[in-house]
DNA sequence: TTGCTAAACGGAAAGCAATTCCGTATACTA
DNA sequence: TAGTATACGGAATTGCTTTCCGTTTAGCAA
C-alpha cells in the first residue's frame, strides 16, 4: 500500500555509509505511523464532506493532530490527496482480480468496467484534481495505470480471445476513456456515465465478428 | 456574445428613456466597457500562460487596470473564467454551422466532432474548472448545451436520416461524452482524444444498418 | 527500570492570493 | 460648464497553506 509512506521522502536510497544493508531507512516511529493512518482516514472523510478543498486545519482536527503533524507527513496538501486516491486505487485493483475469477471473460470485462465506473463516481472532486494541471498530481496517472492497467489488460485479453471484443484497444486507453466519461457532468448522475460506457463497449463490439475464426 | 456583459448584471434590456419603466439598467460607461474587453483579452492570455490559476493581480496588470476594477466587473475570479469560456463556446458554435453547410451529413458530423475535440484540447485547464465542483461553474454546462446542443442536434439528425448512424443518442450525451474524452490524460496528447472519439463514433455506427430501410 | 537522544508533536507565525472598501477621478447629462 | 452617478485604483482585510521552533515522547541501552 503505497500511501503509507507518504512523500516525506523515505527515499529508497539508503546511501549505505553505515555498512549495513542498503535501503534500510530506519523504521517509522509507532506514533507517527498511527497518525498517518488517522490522517488518511480523516482526509477521506473530510473530502467526502467538504470536497477536496477541505482546509488542512479541518483534517488535522478530525484526525486529532496538529497541522504541523499533517505537514510533517504530507508536505503539501496535494500529497494527502494523492495518498488518499492511491489507497482507493489499490482497493479497486484488488476487487478486480476477484471479479475476474468468478465470471466469463466478456461478462467479467463489462462488470469490472461498471464497477470501475461506480468507483470513479464516488471520487468526483478527487478526479477533478487529476485534471487540474497541478504538477503535484503528475505521478497519479502513472500510478493509476501501473496498478489498474495489468488487471484490465488480462480482462481485455480474455474477452478478445473469446471473440466478444475486437482487438486493437489498449488497456491504458480504455482505462482513461472510462475515467473521463465518468466525470460528473451537469445534473446527470452515474446513469449517464454508465450509458456512455455502454456505448464505448458497443464500440469495442463493433467489428468483433469480423475477426472471429 | 454573453461574455461582454459580465455578471455585474446589466440585463439585456436597454432602451428606456428618462422617466422610463422599471428596470432600465442604464448603459455601461464607455471606459467600463473598454476595461471589460481588456480584461477578457488579458484573462485569455494569462490562462494560456499561467493556467486557470493565474493570480487576479497578474490579469489586472496585463489589462492595465487595478484589481478593484477587475472585481467590479467580475465579482469572483470564477466569473472571469466563465466569461472567457463562453466566448470560445460561441466561436465554436459559429464554426459548426459553417461546416455543416459544406459537407455530407455523416462527414459533417464526424468532422465537427473532431473540430470540437481540437477546440476542447486548447482549453485544458479551463475544462478542468468545469469539473471542479465549484458551484460558480454550475451555469456553464447549461450554456454549453444551450449553445452547442442545437448545432450538434441537426448534424446528428441528418446523419441518422442518411442511415450512417443509429438513432438513440442525444446531442447532450454526445456533447458531454466527447468533452470528457478530450480532457488531457497523462502524457497523451490530442491524438489520444481523437482515437477515443473515433471509437465512440464507431459505437454509434454499431447497429446502424439494422435500422435502415 | 531509568536515562538519553533522535524523532515526532502542536500550534503560533509567516507567506500569499482572493476579495472588500473607500477616497479619488471621470464620463455623461442638463 | 457644472453636477453627479459611475467607475477607478490600490491599500487593507480575510482565510488558507506552509514554515518554524520549543516541547514531548518512543525506542533503546545500561
Amino acid at each position: 500500500m503505497a500511501g503509507n509512506t507518504a512523500s516525506t521522502g523515505v527515499d529508497s536510497a539508503g546511501s549505505a555509509t553505515s555498512g549495513g544493508p542498503v535501503g534500510a531507512p530506519r523504521r517509522l516511529r509507532s506514533d507517527a505511523q498511527r497518525n498517518i493512518d488517522s490522517l488518511l482516514e480523516a482526509a477521506k472523510a473530510a473530502f467526502g464532506t467538504s470536497g477536496v478543498d477541505a482546509p488542512a486545519k479541518e483534517i488535522a482536527d478530525l484526525a486529532g493532530v496538529g497541522v504541523g503533524t499533517l505537514y510533517r507527513h504530507f508536505p503539501q496538501r496535494s500529497d494527502l490527496v494523492v495518498a488518499v486516491i492511491q489507497r482507493d486505487i489499490d482497493a479497486c485493483a484488488d476487487a478486480a482480480s476477484t471479479l475476474s475469477a468468478a465470471n466469463e471473460p466478456g461478462v467479467a470485462l463489462a462488470k469490472w468496467l461498471f464497477r470501475y465506473t461506480e468507483f470513479l463516481a464516488t471520487k468526483r472532486g478527487l478526479a477533478a484534481a487529476l485534471h487540474s494541471g497541478d504538477p503535484a498530481f503528475d505521478a497519479l496517472p502513472g500510478y493509476f495505470f501501473e496498478r489498474l492497467g495489468p488487471v484490465l489488460g488480462s480482462l481485455l485479453e480474455a474477452a478478445i480471445a473469446s471473440g466478444e471484443i475486437r482487438a486493437g484497444i489498449s488497456p491504458k486507453d480504455l482505462l482513461y476513456a472510462v475515467a473521463n466519461l465518468s466525470l460528473p457532468v451537469a445534473d446527470e448522475g452515474v446513469a449517464y456515465s454508465q450509458r456512455m460506457v455502454a456505448l464505448l463497449i458497443d464500440g469495442l463490439r463493433y467489428g468483433a465478428e469480423l475477426q472471429r475464426s
